[in-house]
DNA sequence: GGGTGGCATCTGGCATGCCAGATCAGAGTG
DNA sequence: CACTCTGATCTGGCATGCCAGATGCCACCC
């Protein structure tokens, strides 16, 4: 028999509770900022203050909120900067990870990342088709970090995607950068394929670059 | 006048005294799990429980603690394959880090990377002053990511250092390597100052892989 | 003596209550 | 009418106490 699990703590629950809510609420969109109040999310969870303290403590040091002592605790909003940062760094798990997968993935493993975009195809093109594309997109990125089997790749990148993912409406939401990231994923699918280590690790590098560099031309109006 | 700093709380202190404690502690060199006491701790820090505990729920989501319900709370120990795993991602961010400083640092800036190893040399051979030596790597793998100006590859890199440094007076402590560490850095520092990126990017990941690579050969021992 | 059951005790999880800083409305003042 | 001062109130920070799970010692039984 297995040691059975020692069931979910409230600060857990609470912890996932409030990254879920945060992550729902499109922080970006209103102008004055998101503040929570640790009675009022008590009072909501049915638990203490105590576990939602702890919850929030998690996530400060997580980087999604700040608290202000005795004024509130504040979602944090990352500056254009921070996120083109931010997709900077995840370029460079990224590329590692295609490193990595050129050495060690398994051909057929490799090959199901196709799967990921079956959908789409010259038939029915991303562009027309943003919102399933943009989540193809996030899975894509997902299944190809974890091939490189590094569980400490796909936890950064996590921990990225989490923040970037606040952007995702409009970031990936331009057509002529959907029209081309289709192509620079099949690319990069070949090249791992073909076991190119530095092809590989030079596509997923540039791709993500790429987006960097789109947001950090385009990106202007988030932040206005 | 500037807004006057709310002064540091229990909570904050609590979390660097305790990351402080648990970094200086050698975890590898006893059998036992390192285990911490809440009650104990509030005791030493003459603070209650309250802040300790929240200052371990924030080491527990940094990685370096883990709670363990009704049972204690243990020191993590990593495993090699989780160190050498740790390692490629710092290389992945490493190399990203050289590319950006092609790009953006000034020359002046890059110079001054050689200072730091302005102790050694063929007369002053690294692989005599271990100690030292190590102190002074440290010292230019940090000031190089700062260099590229990006919080996020600062702020990702410390965290990996972090749990890196436990190793550091036995993976770095190997006169092979030691030997070949100081011309690798001169040759980056040269490939940065030339502005070359893409070998400045490959000397960068290499040299770092290098390290991963023997970690994975020659650790063996630390995990007895 | 080997094995078992139970109780004392230790540990983290959580609820509760008080405190001080921060805020803001409204009375009081010039 | 503008400004200031004050206190009611709101918010997070912290201390304290109780609870249940986990452990380990020890009396007890066969």
């Amino acid at each position: 028999m297995t040691r059975l699990a020692p069931e979910v703590s409230y600060k857990a629950k609470a912890y996932q509770a409030l990254k879920q809510a945060i992550l729902k609420m499109d922080i970006y969109t209103t102008p004055e900022p998101v503040m929570l109040d640790e009675r009022a999310l008590s009072d909501k969870l049915g638990v203490s203050r105590t576990p939602i303290r702890e919850a929030i403590a998690m996530l400060e040091q997580e980087g999604l909120v700040k608290a202000l002592p005795r004024r509130g605790i504040v979602v944090v909003r990352r500056t254009k900067a921070e996120i083109v940062d931010m997709i900077r760094a995840w370029a460079a798990l990224e590329s590692m990870a295609a490193r990595l997968i050129t050495t060690m993935a398994r051909k057929r493993d490799i090959t199901a990342l196709r799967d990921v975009f079956k959908d789409f195809g010259s038939d029915r093109l991303p562009q027309d088709h943003i919102e399933e594309y943009s989540r193809a997109n996030i899975v894509f990125h997902q299944a190809l970090i974890s091939l490189s089997e590094s569980p400490v790749l796909v936890d950064m990148t996590d921990d990225i995607l989490l923040h970037v993912r606040g952007y995702r409406q409009l970031t990936i939401g331009r057509k002529e950068r959907i029209a081309a990231s289709l192509p620079e994923h099949l690319a990069m699918i070949e090249a791992l394929e073909e076991r190119d280590t530095d092809l590989a690790e030079k596509l997923a590098r540039d791709h993500t670059l790429r987006l960097a560099d789109y947001v950090e031309a385009h990106g202007q109006e988030l932040f206005a």
